[in-house]
DNA sequence: TATGAATGAGCTTTCATTCAT
DNA sequence: AATGAATGAAAGCTCATTCAT
């Protein structure tokens, strides 16, 4: 039968890239769930049985893509961090003052966090995880911290920005972005990118230099310069 | 003697009072105690055997003051939640137009966070609740934002406030202070006052109405006085 | 004042004699209280915080009139026994064959299982109590079994009662009275009175002798010499 | 070859099969242990571990065929309603009078009783099951009473059984029968056989009517036929 | 005599993880 | 690669009992 030599034709073993890439979307497909469901749930309230029911296996197939529980976390907080490193490096690289790209900053932040993998980012505790794997995610986020502490201590070098403590403009700025993760809705009445310019103006508004008057301007940029 | 005396005509109730005081000055120290574990490792990962240990006593002594590990989450939920009212409500008796309040809204909000049961409203999940409980804690977040939105939109109205999204606007604000929740430290370099000034002013700064133009303002006029 | 003259002649001391009385009230109503839960919702389910809230008194209080819950299920048992035995003893003291004095103790019997004591001895389980009390509550069902098949043997011998396999059939009609307990409500249809009546008709219409025949009596005879 | 070809024409599905024999057998495994030391010790005094300890598996495994305590105690109780149903059903069906079958209800529940399962029926508490589960339990004993009454009113319309009440007359035997439990072990001196043939003889001896006389039986026509 | 508080022992249940197949 | 079965560890909760007052 045709069927039978077709089939006997083939090579009797999936070519080894084709394999690997099913591996991976498989291991994507874990973890979009995953993420998914910690989201909804929270890590501790969801079992790796809830994770495997909704992908139609089994719970010890799981462990064929991760070591462990927290290795899935461990995953989704690493995508999370790919994405904002992405997002940042690609608004560092572009011209501009520090509040342009201050303001660049904060879209980039804005449009990650709306997605599940940048929300996972700060919306999962990172205390579950293990010391080695909270070194790593801890220090993203200082990064991400950093990259904004930085723009604002240029731009008030620049002049583009007024005087102000950069660090709790820092915490300020991405406290408020940070909230978005926690009532963003993807098909919601407000869109990311309506959000993401909403944002990046209201948080900056206030810290545009109107003028540059040499008056309180000065109390910061020793702080500035320190930490720049 | 007058000591004798003085004790044939005391009340014979004070025991009672003392023991009531005594039993709820246990019940507050629960209160504490699980509220600091809960904060530092999470809900999940405290254990009732810790809560006791930390207070010298054993696991099942804690039934005598909470039915279950869920009503000291509730607990601590239900004493913060008063703090916000409590202090909400001082503000919103005062005089003054939509941005002063809203600013004092920022202080009171701020002052709170800085607290560990009102940092615990935001920064504890929810989730963990049963549905009823739940429903009231919600209720009490719901009101708690329905208190920004309303002096913005009033600030709108009488002037005070520049023309915004009033929702928008509450989560952006909500949002930068709950952040405070998860860098806050009661001995660090920034004082829970200085914190509350300044977010107070940075968060209104550009929110401020410069001159009275009719033009953008007008944009949210409809929603303002829909909502109000 | 009069009243506080006549109260100080009143002796400062309840009599030694009301005393016992009101401990031993007390002791009584604990044993009602907790046998009344015991039948309604099992030994085990029953708390001695129900008996004592039964009683409006708390858990600790119980154990001023007994050492603990086995003594309770103890003194449920051991007033149910009384029951049986002097009501069993009343009817082997009464003149006439074995027949008349097997219903006799048929319808003690079903009397005394009409009563919460008695039931108790057949619906608790005897497994809770400790090997000695059980020993103790097992004796004396084995003496009441005794006299049932003690009568039997005794229509036998004395041709009241046609030939049978004594211990079958006391087996039979204590299986049926014990019944009793399980279905009987005081206030039902029924009266115990009526159920005793019927139950001693019933369980002995079939054992009377018609008439005196050798044929089958022998058959049980020997049995019945035996274990006279 | 032969054994390579029978091998590629079974079916698929036969290690499914083993598989599902294997867990069933398990399952049952688990029933009988968990009734042997619930009819030895009482169900509350039976813990997981001990069940689990005599089938040389931990505790945690059980919970791989039943959901938890209840649900064993409820496949307990299941099993023995199936086998009175079952024995009930075959001689329901049989042709005879309302006597004849009266006695082939007696010689069926005294064999069933008998039995682990049939025994757990009245002799385990149904109290200790789920409202749902209970209704189910308390269902079938009574289509099991029903049973007896149906044919105890059969026979006196049909003149087999003399006049009597039939509830207080099943009641009676029901008991009788339902001690048996109490008190038969498999390698007694009596035999299920034996007890079962002479508590047909003996629970119907005095029921049978001798001869057709009005008088009595009236007194219960009446009743045999509204119930009928 | 009675109470509030505390304890120790024990139980059911859950779940991440492992292993033989 | 995937599964069913099993396990170890641990958690929350209950309750009889004790003790200081």
């Amino acid at each position: 039968m045709e069927g039978a030599q077709a089939k006997a034709v083939e090579p009797p073993w999936i070519p080894f890239e084709d394999r690997r890439r099913a591996r991976d979307q498989k291991h994507d497909a874990v973890l979009r769930m995953a993420l998914k469901l910690f989201l909804e749930q929270g890590y501790h309230r969801t079992t790796l049985s809830e994770i495997a029911a909704g992908l139609n296996i089994t719970k010890p197939a799981l462990y064929n893509y991760f070591r462990g529980k927290e290795e899935i976390l461990v995953g989704c907080f690493s995508q999370g961090q790919d994405l904002y490193e992405a997002s940042f490096a690609a608004v560092e690289n572009d011209a501009g003052n520090g509040l342009k790209k201050l303001r660049g900053l904060i879209r980039a932040y804005a449009s990650v966090i709306a997605s599940d993998f940048g929300a996972c980012v700060t919306r999962l505790d990172d205390r579950e995880l293990s010391p080695d794997a909270r070194a790593v995610v801890r220090g993203a986020k200082r990064r991400i911290n950093a990259a904004f502490r930085q723009q604002i201590t240029a731009g008030i070098a620049d002049g583009s920005i007024k005087s102000c403590d950069p660090k709790l403009t820092t915490f300020l700025i991405a406290g408020a972005l940070n909230g978005i993760g926690a009532w963003y809705r993807p098909n919601g009445a407000l869109s990311a990118e309506t959000i993401a310019e909403e944002f990046a103006a209201r948080l900056t508004e206030g810290l545009a230099a109107r003028q540059p008057t040499g008056g309180d301007r000065r109390k910061y940029r020793r702080v500035a310069a320190r930490r720049a």
